[in-house]
DNA sequence: AATCGTATTATGGCCTACCAAATACTGTAG
DNA sequence: CTACAGTATTTGGTAGGCCATAATACGATT
């Protein structure tokens, strides 16, 4: 057995992952589907006794998710859910415009057809999940679609940029996704992106991938306001 | 100098820091200005004894590091510092491009004088640490351009996400602003966005923006395959 | 001598327990 | 009813210990 180095293939996968890591995997998923509210305290102790691990893991974890963006921490007083306001909002709906346009132009001028195979894929999984009513598999439709634009282009990077803001407004997608329209607006707006792809014209596929991200934020932004006034 | 703010500006400043965001800032400065240098091993309890702090923070230091981006944690072997391949150094001066253009065309369409003032007094700052051979303040300088360039117009969380990335790169920067001719197409590829900024040529100065970070990204290009080839 | 197996060491992951300081709460005295 | 003192809560930070794993050194066996 003492072969090459390509035994890569029958490598033991350990589960490797830390207490730490599931712990923050767990809170992370917490706050993102709102059993944790914005503005709720996370009381180092009680999150011990929830999670089963001991105050350094639940510190450690707090920590990255505050570098996160998902929880602040007032001083002397702890850490609570970040709440967010309409503007920052509204500034990372923008800067994934940018990215995801960036991207998309990529996809575009490399000319790839399997990139074009692998969006409609996902696209057609989304049209699927939402004739369902699966909003869930909406938004992991969704996301697998724009990981597919940014990975084929190799900007893991930016994918990984992307992923950090996006779920900061986790809970305002899911807000986004279910209003009224979104459900036949949402996917032709993709599927002008993978057009624009298909042909080739990375101008066109740059616009139509703002035009969707705009779309978003804008409702975004009304769900937001609607829900401030009737607070 | 009256009025409400009185109190204010009595008010003693208290440091407010905790001894982890001060441990965060030290470890994070030793790792940018290279006295920890890509690859070195970062031994939890050698970092206790050179910070004078206990395990815990160095450990939640170590985590936030890690997701800066700095940090990288090999399983079973611990954390060392971020090797940075050009690939991604690459990727992170495209996202750079993608922002700082944006916000140089929102700044172009806001046609806010003060802008212009504010960022040509950032610039005249380069020019003149360029002049005195103060390269660190030339860093300093670069980046209050750049801060300006986005908080003048409100994009808080776009320069976050810009000043992440740029503290993966830092230590390429330094090798960037130093090269030949730097000193002189630097600032005058900024002054061209400063231009284009006050006659309100939003696209203009998008182009100004992305074109000088591409200039950064190719020298950096160069410096970083002339290192690797050299070793 | 080459190889194999076994201590030893170094280190990270995780835990418990403790203390100090700030904040929030509460009950009592005036 | 108010003011104040005391108490509980909670974070920030420390100390130290236990266990698992990986690497290294070392010694024994063939």
């Amino acid at each position: 057995m003492s072969g090459a180095l390509k035994d890569a293939a029958i490598r033991v996968e350990r589960p490797a992952k830390t207490l730490r890591e599931l712990a923050l995997d767990k809170v992370r998923e917490a706050i993102v589907n709102g059993y944790f509210r914005p503005g709720d305290r996370l009381v180092e102790r009680d999150l011990c006794a929830q999670l089963g691990v001991s105050r350094t893991v639940v510190r450690e974890v707090l920590r990255h998710l505050e570098s996160e963006g998902l929880v602040a921490n007032l001083p002397n007083k702890g850490p609570i859910v970040a709440q967010l306001d309409i503007d920052e909002a509204k500034q990372i709906y923008e800067i994934r415009g940018a990215l995801e346009g960036m991207a998309a132009r990529l996809c575009a001028e490399r000319g790839n057809p399997e990139i074009v195979a692998a969006l409609e894929e996902s696209l057609t999984a989304i049209r699927d999940s939402y004739r369902d009513q699966d909003m869930a598999g909406v938004l992991a439709n969704t996301s697998s679609f724009y990981q597919t634009l940014f990975t084929m282009v190799d900007r893991h990077v930016a994918w990984g940029v992307v992923n950090l803001l996006t779920v900061r407004i986790n809970h305002l997608r899911s807000m986004t996704i279910k209003t009224e329209r979104r459900g036949i607006e949402g996917p032709a707006q993709m599927s002008k992106i993978v057009d624009a792809i298909r042909r080739g014209d990375g101008e066109g596929a740059y616009r139509a991938a703002m035009d969707h991200v705009a779309a978003a934020s804008a409702i975004a932004e009304a769900v937001l306001s609607a829900k401030k006034t009737s607070e």
